[in-house]
This record gives structure tokens, sequence and C-alpha cells, in this order.
DNA sequence: TCAAAAGTGTTATCCTTACACCCATGT
DNA sequence: ACATGGGTGTAAGGATAACACTTTTGA
């Protein structure tokens, strides 16, 4: 029954798994933080989603909690057997959970993207450093794409009054990517990989770090318009806490003054009564979240304001 | 090489195609109106993407323009061959477009969520009669569930101080089937197909008229942040015309004067000289997309006022 | 002359932004 | 006493919603 030209796909599931750790966002790795948690679709797998936390699972003994499908799409290799891959990768939100597992760790999302961190002027200068160098690869390039690269850079790194846009993650890699200033790019190219070389921030395996890139591009978006930043505390947290974990997924600075009220205006979350003394200042109220709402939340969404300055 | 329980499967690409017909948006559809355009992935298709086209191009004449990929799932059965599926469902919008092959054809997408059109207070009673029809099935469900399926019933539906939220189209049909009143949750209980029917909508075949509900979904909440409304409008198009196509779109009315204010502030269309005259009424101005802007207004982003009231 | 649709201008309201300031604690 | 972070109030600015009104056509 299998019609001429048909090609059977093995299916491949990957997960990029985040969580906030003691410093931001990171991702769940094996392979010493080359590979995202991935396996093929099993018979027994009664859906897509399932056969992801299996794997998950079983590679690395963490449970993803809220998940979200990203993209979809063929290998460009036909691998060794002749066989094509169609791989499904997912977002998945979890509190930070340790591991144990060899080779298996948490990794900081920024180790992979250190010019999406913005949150101090010593990073930035970083990203200005990128875009100096993208500048001067658009110069070797046929004059008559020039004019569209250039204004491409100035939409994806910000420049001659556009805004740095922190949810254009993956615009960005792809645009450093096909000008070979990251390691996966040089590597197809020369077909050697020189270890810790030229390219920008650290490098994974296969299109990984591309995965993670639109991972960490949704995750963005998302954060503004639905409260997903839940998923990712721990279940007592205070509005200073909440505010680092937006501003250290967001990659920038927040109003304190107005994200409190707003937040406390959502009355997605609730005093817990007690309170958490830190060093130095005044102890924080504890609140939680009300897993009650779960249902307007995934459903009404809400904006938390994600602005600039302090 | 093939590892023990991992299966194999047929990618499937299916394709939601819409354009704006002369009363609203339609749907490119095979076998008289029940199935969308689709087929499995090829050997020689170089993405999956190109597999879609080249399926929808092969099957109707049409050629889709402005994609975006939708969802992928595993197919809940197996099929007579013991293989399994994983379909990959694209949105493509394009301009209208005549189609001359047997059983191919536009459908109003209307047609298949009657309770989606709300530009018309009769339109509106159709959705309060189906609320109604739900909330009578909620009665008879075990007594603890039905405190949450009301919750649900009134975040979906709007009732109770929530409003109708027109993006929600996807979340409406799968109530509407989980409480049987969609034909294809009746034919999935009893077996039979009794024709015209008892459901709401027309039916499609297997879960295309669910892929077409999120496809609806995605198309509404995008065109509220991006300019996707111009890739299914003509060349020349009046402002008149652009809003009744928002409106068809979005299934709701728009707030004439600030429409035309913003989008003209929007920048993104140009005057094209010359004016269109319907029957009655001043002739109106042309405006064309400024096609040089298609980069930014990717990323960019514009949001159109999709408010209430006429 | 009237209905119908295009097009312009103005006002009220709300939400966002920004700033100024007080409070409680550790050193 | 003062540095540090928590917490509150309030005024300026901008975007949106709503309204009233003029213009140009066909019947």
């Amino acid at each position: 029954m299998i019609e001429e030209n048909v090609s059977l796909v093995r299916a491949e599931l990957i997960a990029v798994l985040v969580a906030l750790g003691p410093e931001g966002p990171e991702v769940l790795t094996l392979k010493d933080g080359c590979m995202l948690p991935s396996g093929p679709l099993q018979t027994q797998h009664r859906s897509l989603q399932r056969g992801m936390r299996d794997w998950v699972e079983r590679q690395t003994g963490v449970r993803p909690g809220h998940i979200e499908q990203l993209y979809t799409f063929a290998d460009r290799l036909i691998s060794d057997d002749g066989m094509r891959g169609v791989a499904v990768s997912y977002l998945a939100l979890t509190p930070y959970a340790s591991v144990g597992a060899e080779d298996v760790g948490w990794h900081r999302w920024y180790e992979y993207f250190p010019w999406e961190e913005r949150r101090s002027p010593a990073a930035v200068r970083y990203a200005d450093h990128l875009r100096d160098a993208l500048r001067e690869w658009i110069g070797t390039q046929p004059p008559a794409r020039q004019s569209l690269l250039l204004h491409r850079l100035a939409l994806t790194f910000g420049a001659e009054d556009h805004e740095w846009q922190d949810e254009l993650v993956l615009q960005r890699y792809e645009f450093l990517y096909e000008a070979g200033l990251v390691a996966e790019a040089i590597e197809k190219k020369c077909g050697v990989s020189d270890q810790e070389e030229a390219g920008a921030g650290r490098r994974m395996a296969d299109d990984h770090r591309r995965i993670l890139a639109t991972a960490m591009g949704r995750l963005r978006a998302k954060i503004r318009y639905r409260p997903v930043i839940y998923e990712m505390m721990p279940e007592l947290f205070t509005l200073g806490e909440l505010q680092d974990a937006v501003e250290h997924v967001a990659g920038c600075l927040v109003h304190k003054q107005n994200f409190r009220r707003q937040v406390v205006q959502q009355a997605l979350i609730e005093e817990a009564g007690g309170e958490r003394r830190s060093a130095g200042g005044r102890p924080a109220r504890l609140y939680r979240f009300r897993r009650s709402l779960m249902l307007d939340a995934q459903i009404a969404g809400s904006k938390l304001p994600v602005v600039r300055g302090r």
C-alpha cells in the first residue's frame, strides 16, 4: 500500500527544558552541555508529547511541567541508514531540580547566547561588538545585497533608531550563522571543529542551538502576555525574586514599582503569609501562585511590564 | 541500525489555505469541502514546507503565499498498513484565486464554524444557543466536574462577565466535540455517519476540522499584532475593503474612524492614486501595501484596532 | 433630496511611564 | 547612621475609545 516516492521517516523528539537557576535561566543538557534531551518516537508512545516526556525522564530524571510545541523540521541530511528524519521540538518549563546522572546537567542559556544577556553595560558592549563584526561581513558581500542586509542588521540587532527586541533570538542567531560567526557554521564550511574556536557563544551538536534559540525567543515573547513565568518559580517567592526571574528571562531590566503594581493587580498571586530575610534590607513578603486560576491563566493572558530602566 | 521499538512513520503534510472571498474568508478544500489539501512527505521534497507547497499546487493549482507552521501531531489510530503517521499542519494565506479542478473549491469557513461569525445579532444568537446546549450537557456530567466545566464554558463562550474572545476557536470546537455536539464526535461514538445530522457546523474528514479551527484561531490572534491581513488583499484596495477583511476574519466589528486612523498611521500602506466607485456612496481612494516594508512587517509587528462597535 | 459610504476633527478616558518618597532590616 | 532592598502614592504623557460632523457620490 506504500506509494512510490513516499519516504518513511524516523520521528525524533527534542526537548528544551528551562528552569531558573541561582543566576538566571538554565537548559537541561546531555553530553556535557552539547546536546538537548532527545530520542525517537517509539511504538509504545501514545502521543508526541508523551514520547518527549518519556525521553526526558529516562535520560535526565527530570519531570517537565508546562509543555508547548515549538517547531517541526525535516533533517537536512539523510542519515547513515538512508533514513530521513523529522524532528519535533518542545519547550518545557519546570522548577529548578537537581540532576544526578552522568553528563547530564543544567547550563546557563547565556553561555550559548552571551549576546542575549543585556542587563549590564558590559554585556551590551558584547552585542555591539558582534554587530560590528556583522557589519564588516556585510561589507564583503555582493554590493546589491548590502543594503538589504544592513536593514536586517538594524532590525535584528537594533541600530539606526531601531530598538533591540529581545524576542528576536532566533533571527540574531541565524544572522550570525549566515555570517559564519558561530561555531556550527564554521564547522559546516571547513569540515573541522577546532574545539573552542572563533565562534561566538558555546556550541551544540547538530542544530540543537538553533532549537534553543527558538525556545528562548518563544519564551521571551510569551512572558509578556501569558503568566508562564510562574511555571518556573518555586512554591513560595517574593516579588523581588519574581522580578529577577522576569529580568533574567527577558534579558533586560524592568521598572520596579510598575512591575509590582501590575503583578498584584493581575491577582494571579496571593500573599502566603510570612517573609523572607536576605542579607541586608527589609524582609520581603512571600507570595504564591494561585493554582486555582490555572485555567484562566492559560486562556486569559496577562501582560508583564517588561520595560526599560531600573 | 534501527533500534527495537522505534517506529518509522509516514509524515503527512496538511495545508489550510485561506483567502478572502466576496463574503468573507474561505478555505481551499478537496472532496467537495470535506478535506484539506494534504499528502505524504516524499523523498524529493527538500523541506516540509516545500512538500506542502508541492501537494497544494498539484492538488489544487493554487500557489500558497505567506506560510506558517501550525502544529504537529501523531495520528490517534494506526492505519491499515500498520504504519503510524505524524501530521504536520500549515497555515497559508493567499489572494483569492479561482480553481479549475474537479471537487476542488473554496468554502466559507463559517460554514464549518457558524458560531464563530458574530457580526450580526442573529449570528450571536446561534452562539448563545450552543452555549445553552453545552450548559445542558454539563448538567449530565458528574457533579464534581461541573463547576470546572462551567468555568471553562464562561471563559471560552463568554458568560458571567467574561468577554467572548474571538481567538479561542480551537478551545470552543474542542468543547463542543467533548460534549458530542459536532458531527465528528457523534460518528466516533456511534460508528455511523447519518449524513447531515445533528452536529453543529459542516463536518470534515478525520481531524481536519480541528486543524481548521487551529488555523482560524492563529490567524485571528495574529492579525492583531502582525500585518498579515495584507497577504490576503488584492494589489489595490480601499480602506473600507480592508476593514471589511479584518472584520470578516476576526468575526467581529471594528470602529471605523479609529481603524482608519491607525491603519494610515502604521504607514504600511500608501495611496495608489485613483478611486473605486461602488453602488451608492462616495468613491473611495485606492491603497496598496508597501511591499518594500515586508522585512519590517515580519519583524516589527503592527496592531490593528479590533474592537467592538460600529 | 435622501440614503449610503468616505473621510476629518475633537474630546474623554484609561493605561503606562516615571518620579518621589517612606519603611524595615543588617552592619 | 547608613546602605540595601521592600513597599506606597501620585502626577505627566500617550494611546485608545467614543462621539459629532462634513464630503461626495448614486438613485
